[in-house]
DNA sequence: ATAATGGCTGGAGTTAACTCCATGTCAACC
DNA sequence: GGTTGACATGGAGTTAACTCCAGCCATTAT
């Protein structure tokens, strides 16, 4: 009465998980060199990747969106990969991060604003140029 | 019968300057090497720079905070140092940044809606491992 | 008069985040 | 059984945006 999981099972090469990740498979031996993701390998040291690791990519995808610096994700892949015991710490950096990422957003808003202004300094700037070459 | 506008004769060496803007003096010449900002020089080849200079400046702030490269921020310069006939381009100019400032957003809001999720599941997994020890 | 201060130039060094390359292994196809 | 193709490693190269440094003038302070 159990249901069948191919995907638990299933593992990709190096060359198609970068596929799946829109990733080169030079950027997935880097973030392998600085700790981010470390897959299991088969009998010939081939690298192999599975779902789990296509989940935790795309989590890292969105920290390296929001400008979390890799040596940060990192950090934070050790303790994942440290396991359960160092949840708090985990959810403490992402708490932090929560911070950043809203400031940034106000940040952003702000220059949005200024930058409108601006660009309708510039249409009232052309009209008077426009009609001072009429 | 003219009013007397001390700012308009004021300039600043590169060190005071630096200071106001928050900029370090080395960023300040590698802006100039760049062709951001092309400071006048006094009669002893020293940087003045003026009140303008602080505005440009300060654009050049925004523009860099909501990610604009340095090189594009170098064409926008270029265009405003060749005079009126090139508003129409750095208008343009702008308005694309525009879309992209707003694109940004959306992405750091998609960002931050997910990272709340996972800081929420961060709580309830965290509850469920002090119950397990105890 | 000399020493400290501040600025100038050209060029080298740094950091982050990749990206590329030479060389080597192994399984598969013709 | 030789070639092809995917993958492995170690290390060099690249780009952006600074940052630092050596060697040289001019001005100011003692």
């Amino acid at each position: 009465m159990s249901t069948i999981k191919w995907s638990d099972k299933m593992s990709y090469s190096i060359g198609t998980f970068a596929e799946i990740v829109n990733l080169s498979i030079d950027t997935l031996r880097y973030y392998e060199k600085e700790g981010l993701i470390i897959p299991e390998r088969d009998e010939h040291n081939r690298r192999t990747y599975t779902e789990k690791d296509r989940e935790w990519i795309a989590f890292i995808l969105r920290l390296k969106e929001t400008a979390m610096p890799i040596k940060k994700i990192k950090e934070y892949a050790r303790l994942r990969y440290e396991g359960d015991s160092t949840m708090k710490e985990r959810r403490a950096m992402l708490e932090q991060h929560r911070l950043f990422i809203i400031e940034e957003k106000k940040k952003l808003e702000e220059n949005l604003k200024h930058l409108d202004k601006k660009i309708l300094t510039y249409h009232a700037m052309i009209d008077k140029y426009e009609k001072s070459k009429s």
